[in-house]
DNA sequence: GCAAAGTGCTAACTATTGCTAGCACACTGG
DNA sequence: CCAGTGTGCTAGCAATAGTTAGCACTTTGC
């Protein structure tokens, strides 16, 4: 019995947050309990059979303890590239852990990444091990 | 159920998302273009009678240049500590125009921030974001 | 052996999303 | 003055998200 395959991507969805409920050891009825909803429509959430809505899926993900932009990702909803620009800058900026300083800097740090990578991208780089730029498959290395 | 919380933040959301949408000079009907919808949706959500699906969430929030994440924060349904512990991790993770070596080395400095700021919570805190800001020089990642 | 409680799933229903068609108003230029 | 186009909004309908009730199966323990 194949999977029926509505869509793709809430198909691929549902397999991660499967994946990732089973992980966690929880059950399909404590999850649903945690994020707030029926067990039976966690379940068709997780075989593909419905989609849910933001607030159910940020409160699955905040149960999961996962970012709800990770899940989309993981899904394959959002490519990470195609992603936000400013998204390390969110983050950065949210986080309640760093002071406005510490933010500061270690936002330079970041551009300073980047524009040194753009400089490379005209140039060929000599000396980096990798070479993880866009242009190569998301072969996800987590 | 959390029915009732909901009516207030998704007023909040449609705010926030208004507020977006002009600062980014655009028409509802642009923007509904961009995200997929149908303009009267989205003039709905805007005003708060309507909760957008995650897919047309996620797809606005694209439109819009700004993190889904960041959307759930700023329009109150999510609070922002309480998002997960690596949202900083998982965005630099998931950035493209970085090399491995880079995110190894911005999250080394991310996390020494917060272990200073552990620390920091302790004993008395020395580093006040606005006053004392003069003299140290506390962000030399060379 | 079998109640009791756990697992996930099906069915039928209600509530809500997200659509198309079309209205009222403001601004342009012919 | 009024066709043409822009703005956002209302009405009504089709699709589906999310519900409660209940089934079949497995494990626990008395």
């Amino acid at each position: 019995m194949v999977k029926a395959k509505v869509t793709e991507t809430v198909g691929a969805l549902g397999d991660y947050l499967k994946e990732q409920r089973t992980q966690s050891r929880l059950s399909l009825r404590q999850l649903a309990e945690q994020a707030g909803v029926s067990n039976p429509y966690l379940s068709q959430i997780e075989r593909g059979l419905r989609k849910p809505s933001a607030e159910v899926l940020q409160q699955i993900a905040k149960a999961l303890r996962i970012s709800a932009e990770q899940l989309y990702i993981r899904a394959g909803i959002l490519s990470p590239d195609d992603g936000v620009g400013g998204s390390v800058e969110l983050a950065v900026l949210s986080d309640t852990g760093l002071t406005e300083r510490q933010k500061q800097s270690l936002l330079d740090v970041y551009a300073s990444f980047l524009a040194l990578n753009e400089a490379d991208a005209a140039s060929p780089p000599v000396d980096l091990p990798e070479s993880s730029s866009q242009g190569d498959a998301p072969t996800d290395p987590s």
